[in-house]
DNA sequence: TCAAAAGTGTTCTCCCTACACCCATGG
DNA sequence: CCATGGGTGTAGGGAGAACACTTTTGA
């Protein structure tokens, strides 16, 4: 890679950072990404060597065509995990003084929401591992406030992004959306306005599976409507809770 | 100030600045503070000579707690106004790799409200100068960008945060409240409506200023209710549009 | 004198909320 | 057989939306 000591400018310059809130939903708990540090012999993983910490690492300014490229790029790095660039929703800039022991970093924060599902079998448990919302340990460097406040611009924004989309598998029952719903948010819904609620968005569509539902004890399985999504996506719609 | 060619690292680093928006309300039309690029002989001032531009400049990596204190301490040296750290909030990083034709550059905008009529004989009318929100020049870099995100995030936060408040002057009227949120929202309200809707928040309080009102062509004076606002903003409300 | 600006109150509708019963399965 | 989980509909209340008239001033 690049030599050292090599890169010299006429001010100081802070190093630049991403760090990524991977969230995703196993059908009953919120979960999120998080890697082991020290693995890797870099620079970059010196600090906090053997904590726990967010993915992320530094930008690399020649090749990663804006911030949350470094974003995508580190996280497949370090966890094995390939996202969309569009996955990447940045968050809010951490820049205090003396976050990173060993130089002035600042760090662009950003989430990602990924069907646990799909992705659990693409990340290298050898580095990385899912915790449950409720049971994050204490994490390196300022983490555990990035994750604060990840946390709570999801819950923001789930007002306003058909959320459950990008976090629920495929096929999946109204309990369990409810289920993710309280998971974010923290609260309890009443089943039925939250199945009147969502069915009025016209986005969830019924999915018949070979097994005829005998009773209403087997949940009815639903498929999220693509088109009717991304329309109300588009206009930019306003979720009461 | 810095000597030069003196700073040097293992990596290339990116430099880093804080833009700032600032939006203003002259009871009128929603403005915006721009500067005129190269009236000062800086390194920093050499790209984009001669044209508008939003303030903003370098991290200062040794004095800057954080990159909203850049913000601060930019506006206060290129447009003379000193606005309180609580002010500046972030919009988002701008982080394309050609930005900024000298080197990698990435930015992280942020966006302030003030009461233009507190403010505007503050602003060094040499360098700065509030222009309509409707009849803003092309700007340098991607200011052109980062301003039309900046009021995209206004529109949104309006429906959280009671943003008259900081727009507005101290003592005003219902017509000109609604004409600032027709004017950032670009709709328009009946009027009726808009006053139930605001007289419900309790914030609005009548001012009594020796002027009797003889008819009902001289509307009302209203200022805000401080506590009352603290509270609502502190419970995180919800307006709807 | 006429147009423009501003104040005010009511009705209707819709959506959110609260709430109870039935059915089927599995232990 | 009973507890649990899941499906469904309705009645009431509150808030937003639509709407018209009066007053005064300034041109």
């Amino acid at each position: 890679m690049a030599k050292k000591g090599q890169y010299t400018y006429e001010y100081p310059h802070p190093a630049v950072t991403a760090d990524c809130v991977v969230f995703g939903y196993d059908g009953k708990e919120l979960k999120v990404l998080l890697i082991k540090r020290g693995a890797e012999k870099e620079a970059s993983t010196t600090a906090y060597a053997g904590e726990w910490a967010l993915p992320g690492g530094f930008m690399d300014i020649d090749k990663d065509k804006t911030i949350a490229h470094t974003a995508q790029r580190e996280l497949k790095e370090e966890t094995g995990l390939k996202l969309g660039i569009k996955d990447f929703k940045e968050v809010a800039t951490f820049s205090d003084i003396k976050r990173d022991p060993r130089e002035r970093v600042i760090t662009i924060a950003h989430y990602a929401l990924v069907k646990l599902s799909d992705v659990q079998a693409d990340t290298d448990a050898e580095k990385a591992e899912w915790f449950s919302i409720e049971d994050v340990p204490s994490l390196a460097f300022d983490h555990d406030k990035i994750l604060r406040v990840a946390c709570s611009r999801l819950r923001q924004n789930i007002h306003f992004e058909p959320v459950g989309f990008e976090l629920m598998p495929e096929v999946f029952t109204l309990p369990q959306l409810q289920n993710l719903y309280e998971a974010i948010l923290e609260v309890k819904f009443d089943r039925r306005n939250f199945a009147n609620k969502m069915k009025h968005f016209g986005m969830l569509v019924e999915v018949e599976d070979g097994t005829p539902r005998h009773g209403t004890r087997t949940p009815i399985k639903y498929r999220f409507d693509k088109d009717n999504y991304d329309r109300l996506k588009a206009q930019g719609f306003q979720l009461e809770f």
